[in-house]
DNA sequence: GGAAAATCTTCCGCAGCACGGAATATGATT
DNA sequence: AATCATATTCCGTGCTGCGGAAGATTTTCC
């Protein structure tokens, strides 16, 4: 499976991914360093992803931004995604029902990403954004996630996160042993909490998302300062457990 | 500007852009049928794509389906698309005095493409969806932004016209030069108007966008159905008009 | 249930294309 | 005006991606 790669695709997409996460203008020199590629190589994709309108490049600046198309092909692909379409009613039933902001995520790596958000008049707290992401061992849906994923999967994800997890807060879990124990919880009861874990006095609850095959695709997640998530604690899970389960079951998943 | 380009990666950007319009799961031998070139070519791109969860290949059918990467990068994208998220708040305040369905969109070649969109209780009229895309000549949207291309633009955009242009409803423009008299009112007024030529019996009102570089960035249009928007006409031209100015100014827009 | 057809995946040798160093153009900084 | 920083073009070499063909695998049909 890890064979046969196309290396200028890999590369191009390497170059995308860049105005993921940072800025979202990058210069050339800028890629080149990141990248740590030949700068004519840089360039010569770069140009050809300009070319298609993938990027667009300021003309007087010189800097390269996500073009038109770029952001033709993101809206359509999230206006069709059957995770978002499917989930985002549900999550807006949940968002009024417990008067919190929801979040629907995905599980990529080592972290998290945010795909769709429900807020509320009330919740004024939550600084997560639509598109930004956050390390899957300091949130409950990175937790809820990880929970799904086989035993081999978990011990690799322990390992990697020996040597470079870093605490957000002070109950960040950075330990190992620790996070195993959540995993082993979250699975046994179908839901993982985030106390405090990502940001002091933010408490989150979530639980996965199955598809028709069984794998967890993502994760319903409800945020909100300690003192109200504590005194609803119950409901909430609840709440977020069932959410879960009826887009699961939209989507295909059956016990 | 038309050189130097990398076969490999156009081939995989075409290959992405097979999920935009159509359907959202592909078979290889579908792709391959598509796009024309050799079953192993595009049998490695495509693995090349799936190997960095670009794609994801359904394990029994063997078809492929965005994967949760693309969709990480295009929530990124939107999330931080200056456009988008720029013009999200002014669109809300237009729904909001207009009491139609508001939307925003990009120019690509002969397409508009719809970025956002807000809606009201009382708009039940209106397919469009986020994501989708109409022919520039049938929409008011694409005549804004088109009028404020260069002559010569506008003169290939006819050529293609000639040929391509097919009537989506009895009202619809496929005449160049009745298109030509229609931008240059565009041009001349700072909107455009789409008079049932798309569908029986919508009318849509648009003005363009312009970035800091004078260029037709996008287009806010309200859209309605006739007999309410026939009545307060001028408003709705008012209205839209200095949205879009105040779009175009937060972008860095100066007379 | 077995044979044939359709589709997906691997193999491999050849050639074209992308790579990247070096040279040139552009434009900022002093 | 001279220097530096950055972007762009040029061009020869060698590697990489191409694609035909063979081999799996799954589906279809009798």
């Amino acid at each position: 499976m890890a064979k046969e790669q196309v290396s200028s695709i890999l590369r191009a997409l390497q170059i995308l991914e860049c105005f993921m996460d940072g800025d979202t203008e990058w210069t050339l020199k800028a890629l080149v360093e990141r990248l740590g590629l030949p700068t004519t190589t840089v360039y010569r994709q770069v140009s050809t992803l300009a070319e298609r309108q993938y990027l667009e490049q300021d003309p007087v600046r010189k800097s390269y931004r996500p073009g038109p198309r770029l952001l033709m092909l993101s809206s359509a692909v999230l206006g069709r995604s059957d995770l978002r379409c499917t989930a985002r009613p549900e999550l807006e039933r949940l968002s009024e029902a417990l008067q919190e902001t929801i979040n629907l995520s995905v599980l990529l790596e080592h972290d998290i990403f945010y795909l769709d958000k429900v807020e509320t008049r009330r919740s004024i707290v939550c600084n997560t954004q639509v598109g930004s992401r956050a390390p899957a061992y300091a949130t409950s849906a990175g937790k809820a996630m990880l929970s799904c994923r086989s035993d081999a999967c978990i011990e690799e994800y322990c390992r990697w996160m020996a040597g470079a997890a870093r605490p957000l807060t002070e109950r960040t879990i950075t330990d190992p042993a620790r996070l195993r124990e959540e995993l082993a919880f979250a699975r046994l009861h179908g839901y993982a909490v985030d106390d405090g874990e990502i940001e002091e006095g933010l408490i989150c609850v979530a639980a996965p998302i199955c598809d028709m095959n069984h794998r967890a695709v993502g994760a319903v997640s409800v945020s909100g300062p300690d003192y109200r998530m504590q005194a609803d604690r119950e409901l909430m899970i609840r709440e977020v457990r069932r959410t879960a389960r009826n887009i699961s079951q939209l989507l295909g998943f059956r016990e």
